[in-house]
DNA sequence: GTATGTGAAATGATTCACAGCG
DNA sequence: CGCTGTGAATCATTTCACATAC
């Protein structure tokens, strides 16, 4: 429970670009074959460095980066291993140069420029959120497909009607889209920006998305969030009712052992009642 | 890339309630031990189930669903079967017990209390957000730092002091809370959470909290899924040139397989660097 | 006949534990 | 001597494929 999760945790799987030439030839030395889960973490190690940076720090310890990324030592050290050596054995790491491979993997070099669409509630608060800009991105676009909203200045930016995604997208050259609509409107806004060229979506609204293979989505929905953390609540509070129960049950567990009527080792079993 | 992320991805594992009493008694009928990636998918299926209904289904087979949901349907049937079974062979799943059980096992037959930390921009977003109110959740609590928004009023709900927080967790009796602070101030609204007796929270605040074992943490950060999909932006267009490239090369490889100077069946071999 | 439920196999991720480098 | 980098072992998850029940 110490090891926070992150987001999306299960379900995904596999080698990022797997069968490609470059897998015939060896995958080149400056864009790894990287685990999925390892792509997952390193924002998080980018955000620690970063941090250790700015409270004057030139090397970490694998511990000391794990610990501030909410890791543990070995995991963290795979992962770097996977972007090659930079890290020194009986020192650490070189804070620098280790942000610098890792912007680079994540494409972070150049500013992207990102639309969003749904000026809603909630995307307003995306369009004004200072995280994305000051972590790589720019909000190049707003839309919406209210009339009553076209117009409208969000940080700067004029929000435009959906029917000039076509247009914007292209001239801005956007390949990242956020989609912050209702759920009933998601699909077709989903379609028309993958056919504007997006290929690539963060998705708000609380509906699976179809659209082609090569177009990555992630998905985040804020009450999937909160009925996960509901599951646990519950669990905990039936626990503790079990737990209850068990202490009398304890009684009767250790009067079976006795008599030989319990299968495995007794020392172990009545370890774990007792636990 | 069609199997949808879903917010927390990687890192995740292990079996939901290890080791307690009724490990070794067996788990409870009316308590499955849950892998970790299934509590995961499951308010997906609520709510792909919740709209079938709603469309004027009564069953559903497991192909469907999965649909639905954005998953295989043997992901499905694998972890439909750990609730125990709610299918027909030959026919599928009835919604409304299959509804009931998944609600009954997230801990949404009450509709849960939920505090919220942080009305700033996304603070005030979330707290306006219906998703939480129609899938089993009551804001019933809003706090903030900052005394000129104390008594400010947000969908009917009064924004209270920090130094509130104690009573008001008590006498509401919450136990769930979403951290919308700045980065700076998370850790110790979350200390104070946890003190007056939260016992998981949501985290939207780019730091990695530290907090006892029995405190479950999730966390969601904008700016990480935005990173991920640069990733992926970043990886297709390395592929895309690496493609171009192996065009080139194919010419080459297939010289030299002729001279049997690579390794592996030629056939395979040009048949990947032609896929 | 059809679609669920599930062992068994395959794949992926994490952790262990230590060789080897600085 | 300390800490990284990494094979090997373990553990979790996904997928396969089919017996089973309706």
């Amino acid at each position: 429970m110490s090891q926070q999760r992150t987001g999306h945790e299960a379900g995904i799987t596999g080698r990022v670009g797997a069968v490609t030439p470059s897998a015939v030839l060896g995958s080149q030395p400056d864009f790894p074959d990287l685990p999925e889960a390892t792509v997952a973490r390193l924002p998080e190690y980018l955000r620690a460095l970063h941090h250790l940076a700015e409270t004057g720090h030139d090397t970490v310890s694998s511990e000391g980066l794990a610990l501030a990324a909410g890791v543990n030592s070995a995991k963290l050290r795979k992962d770097l291993s996977h972007l090659g050596s930079y890290g020194t054995r009986g020192v650490g790491y070189d804070i620098e140069p280790l942000v610098g491979q890792i912007e680079y993997i994540l494409g972070l070099n150049k500013r992207r420029a990102v639309a969003l669409v749904g000026v809603g509630n909630l995307g307003h608060a995306l369009a004004g959120y200072a995280g994305f800009a000051s972590r790589g991105f720019r909000i190049a676009a707003l839309f919406d497909a209210d009339l009553t909203r076209v117009g409208e200045l969000i940080n700067g930016i004029a929000v435009r009607h959906i029917g000039d995604i076509p247009e914007v997208v292209k001239s801005e050259a956007i390949s990242i889209a956020v989609l912050a609509t209702p759920a009933g409107a998601a699909q077709a806004v989903a379609d028309q920006l993958v056919a504007a060229g997006v290929t690539s979506i963060l998705n708000f609204a609380p509906v699976v998305l179809n659209l082609p293979e090569q177009v990555d989505v992630r998905k985040v929905d804020l009450a999937v969030e909160l009925q996960i953390l509901s599951f646990h609540e519950h669990r905990k509070s039936a626990r503790g009712a079990e737990q209850a129960k068990a202490v009398a049950r304890g009684a009767e567990l250790a009067k079976a052992v006795a008599r030989g009527a319990v299968n495995g080792s007794p020392a172990a079993t009545l370890g774990e009642v007792a636990a």
